[in-house]
DNA sequence: ATGTTC
């Protein structure tokens, strides 16, 4: 019998599109679709769905697509959560999987990144040169020009054609909301990873054979080190949720909005408190991709001194999984709000940035600890979903649970400590990062399984870990 | 997720 991977769900408040295989669906908790009854009350809501990776999480669940038209639209801070702009970045090196082939060279390699890249809990970043109101406002055009270095991409063009998108316009005024206190802390926060699921892993790839064509346009290789980060907007993304917070209430409390749940917090898009909400979330969006670049940056140069000079890492593509903008979907005008979702355009679609036009742009979907990461593309049966598909393998368990319920040998066996195929892990202690490891999550594979099985994107390549970098706690 | 939470 064919599997069916889509699914249109019936609530008392509407419907809820679920992209999830027959035994992920099944697997789902009661209270993810409680959550999207919730969130189907607010008004105008046009589209809302639910990629495999779905899971429980304040207000909205983590996996969720929600659309409205842009001319009575709404916009909901707690949709798109307090990690605003945190996403995926994958930089490809001109180093084969082999030339890693030592533990004590990854070793070497991981010791060198946290020269350049502290890991340390409340790290401050190396980077006191850049000014915070310049990278809010302008994003990676607010970089002095040291920062984007030339050929860093496959087209030696520079990188700032090679992400989602490298500035949102805001209004500076919005920026007088934060406090001064919050300025400070996040320019010194600025080219740090952060912990919980944050991350940068060096991973080698193998290309996807149906796909190759696409893979190899894009500068891929079989066996190819590439670096993977995971990061976000820090603490200035969550200044941002809370600073907006209380005026939103005042204004859901005033037009008598609101829904069963009270932590579900929206206001109609032309309202001010929702208008000064939207262009302090792009502050947020231009800090997290720049925070991104920057991780890159101090990767690349512990690179250098490890392999010398010869060692390059091109941007492959840089894009969020946790925000909210306008996007033009056959003609129309909408405001799309994803969290823990993945914009994933298909080979033709006009909003690909110019170097990814005839491919569609990579999509880059992280797994958990010790398991494989994915490289995707975007596929024309996607629109039937705004072109959202999963954001990584998604959460079984809570932290909690998870270090109640593994043990460190479990952890450790799974990250193949003490064989030559050791994933090599920053931290001393892998007690430290327990509730990272690999059992607290579904499993990555069967996720992207149900999306490729939807329609909704392609894979082109598989990425391998070979050595991860954690943020301490 | 987050310098959390007085």
């Amino acid at each position: 019998m064919k599997e069916n991977y889509s699914r249109q769900v019936q609530l008392p408040s509407g419907v809820v599109h679920v992209y999830a295989g027959s035994e992920l669906f099944n697997a789902l908790d009661y209270q993810v679709f409680q959550m999207a009854n919730n969130n189907l009350q607010i008004p105008n809501q046009v589209y809302m769905s639910y990629t495999p990776d779905v899971h429980v999480g304040v207000g909205t669940c983590i996996g969720t697509t929600a659309v409205w038209n842009m001319h009575n639209g709404y916009v909901s801070p707690s949709i798109v959560g307090s990690d605003i702009g945190c996403g995926m970045r994958v930089h490809m090196t001109n180093l084969h999987k082999d030339e890693l082939k030592e533990v004590k060279l990854r070793r070497k390699l991981v010791k060198t990144i946290e020269k350049y890249l502290p890991v340390e809990d409340h790290a401050r970043g190396h980077f006191s040169d850049i000014r915070l109101e310049h990278i809010v406002t302008k994003g990676l055009h607010g970089l002095p020009k040291k920062y984007i270095p030339d050929g860093y991409t496959p087209r030696k063009a520079t990188s700032l054609t090679h992400v989602e998108s490298s500035k949102f316009s805001m209004d500076e005024n919005a920026l007088n909301r934060l406090s001064s206190q919050v300025w400070h802390r996040s320019h010194r926060q600025l080219g740090t990873l952060g912990n919980g699921n944050h991350f940068a892993e060096i991973q080698s790839i193998e290309i996807a054979e149906e796909n190759r064509e696409v893979a190899e346009a894009w500068g891929l290789f079989d066996g190819q080190v590439v670096i993977m980060i995971h990061s976000g907007s820090r603490a200035w993304g969550g200044s941002v949720s809370q600073t907006c917070s209380s005026d939103m209430l005042k204004v859901m409390r005033m037009n008598g909005l609101g829904t069963a749940d009270p932590k579900l917090l929206f206001a109609p898009l032309e309202h001010s408190a929702a208008q000064t909400y939207v262009n302090l979330m792009y502050s947020a969006l231009n800090y997290a991709v720049v925070n991104r670049h920057l991780i890159a940056y101090a990767i690349r140069e512990a690179g250098k001194d490890v392999f010398g000079s010869k060692f390059e890492m091109t941007t492959l593509y840089d894009l969020m999984h946790n925000y909210a903008w306008e996007e033009k979907h056959e003609g129309q005008s909408y405001f799309v709000h994803r969290k823990g979702a993945t914009r994933s355009l298909p080979p033709g679609h006009p909003d690909n940035p110019q170097p990814y036009l005839t491919t569609g742009h990579p999509a880059l979907i992280p797994g958990s600890m010790g398991t494989a990461s994915y490289i995707m593309v975007g596929a024309t049966d996607g629109k039937a979903n705004f072109h959202s598909i999963c954001h990584g393998a998604g959460r079984i368990r809570s932290r909690s649970a998870t270090k109640r319920l593994i043990t460190l040998n479990e952890f450790a066996s799974s990250m193949r400590v003490g064989t030559d195929e050791e994933i090599v892990v920053n931290q001393r202690s892998l007690e430290s990062i327990l509730d990272e490891s690999p059992q607290a999550y579904k499993d990555v594979d069967q996720i992207i399984e149900s999306v490729v099985g939807a329609g909704l994107a392609k894979v082109v390549a598989k990425c391998k870990p070979m050595a991860t970098v954690k943020g301490a706690k």
